[in-house]
RNA sequence: CCGCCCUUAGCUCAGACUGGUAGAGCAGUCGACUGUAGAUCGACUUGUCCCCCGUUCAAAUCGGGGAGGGCGGACCA
């Protein structure tokens, strides 16, 4: 594979890349790491299984990827997760995200685990982080986590904190790319402009699209509705996507078409399958789709009506976290432990 | 260490001065209308009024104590 299909692989179905001509420089001369980070908060959804679908891509291209289980993070955003449940909400993470990287075609097994709690403590990289924390002041730390960090009227230090150490991430974790959600956009043009300061060099950034939700508008961890659950099973899932916001012949706040073009359709691809959907005789009969292109054009036509696709759209989904959904009901302890409010 | 303010529906808050066991907006649920959803109409649901004790026939409301949160002052050898 040449440089510039490892690019366009690499690239393919993001948001944005900063910078561009960085990365084309970074395939040239070998394998770039790359990195994403998940704080082990809420239960993971099907917005989280977008961007593992990416992971693959990076394999592919042959870069060498790095998950970053992000346990001090998801207690510093105001106490998302308390400090006893980090152990358990980390394995329920790690064991999902494994699960799923596999349901999206790639090998969990050539992913590098890593902890933030295994690193984060060490003294080399605390002592950058109180250096850090002089230089910085308190508004360019609260900008640059302002999308990531949850808002509060009274926010604690650790809101603040958040940013430095995900820049102090990249550095120890040896990155040359950072991956993650376009929300996080501000914490790493932070990193990009003081992480050369601090003992790394400034990151590519690659970021991915965020899903809208299936009530419209952004997709929300708090509105149920919003979204689909790894844990969903097949009615539900469907019965979601039957109550989506879903105007015809619109793309837009679309999240039904978004999850078809990021998710079903680069793996239906990857088993070299099609999207059938069924449709009455009297709107024309079935019909089936080997491209997303293909599906949104006749969406927008007119011709592919939303009440024909949301049942396939659901099958289709529910399909994909098949895998991911057997994984955790086998092991029911994983979600028990990490959520013992709501699993006990 | 001292002082002041806040705590009522899932959320934002009204009601407290002048006691009679609670309201609005948003959200949510359900119908109608669209071959989906949304929008729009129509209907409906929701509460340990932060906790404890006291006064009273009667306390979200008055008094005392406590908890949690916010703000300010003081201290700065």
């Amino acid at each position: 594979m040449d440089t510039a299909e490892r690019f366009d692989l690499a690239t393919r179905n993001t948001a944005e890349v900063v910078e561009e001509s960085e990365l084309e420089a970074l395939f040239e001369e070998g394998s770039p790491s790359a990195y994403i980070g998940y704080a082990p908060t809420g239960e993971m959804h099907i917005g989280h299984f977008t961007t593992m679908r990416k992971l693959a891509d990076f394999l592919n291209a042959g870069m060498e990827v790095t998950v970053l289980i992000a346990d001090l993070h998801a207690h510093l955003d105001d106490n998302k997760s308390p400090f006893e449940l980090l152990d358990a909400r980390s394995a329920y993470y790690r064991e999902s995200i494994e699960a799923m990287i596999d349901a999206a075609g790639a090998d969990a097994d050539a992913i590098e685990f890593v902890r933030g709690s295994d690193f984060e403590l060490d003294e080399e990289y605390t002592l950058e982080l109180l250096r850090m924390a002089a230089e910085t002041t308190v508004s360019r730390a609260q900008r640059a986590g302002s999308e990531v960090v949850r808002e509060s009227d009274s926010p604690k230090l650790g809101s603040l904190l958040y940013p430095l150490m995900q820049t102090l991430d990249v550095g120890a974790l040896d990155a040359d790319v950072a991956y993650g959600g376009i929300d996080q956009r501000g914490i790493y043009m932070l990193s990009r402009e003081v992480l050369s300061d601090h003992g790394g060099q400034a990151p590519v950034c690659i970021l991915a699209p965020l899903l809208s939700g299936l009530s419209g508008g952004k997709m929300s961890a708090s509105d149920d509705a919003s979204k689909v659950n790894l844990t969903d099973d097949c009615d539900a899932v469907v019965e979601k996507l039957d109550g989506a916001y879903c105007p015809a012949g619109e793309r837009e706040d679309n999240g039904v078409l978004e999850y078809l073009e990021y998710l079903v359709f680069p793996v239906i691809a990857e088993r070299g399958a099609e999207f059938h959907v069924e449709r009455p005789e009297e709107y024309g009969g079935d019909l089936t789709y080997d491209s997303y292109a293909d599906l949104e054009a006749d969406f927008r036509s007119g011709e592919l009506h939303p009440a024909d696709l949301k049942p396939a759209a659901g099958a289709y989904i529910s399909r994909v976290i098949d895998p991911v959904r057997r994984h955790l009901r086998e092991r029911p302890e994983l979600l028990r432990e990490a959520y013992p409010e709501t699993y006990d």
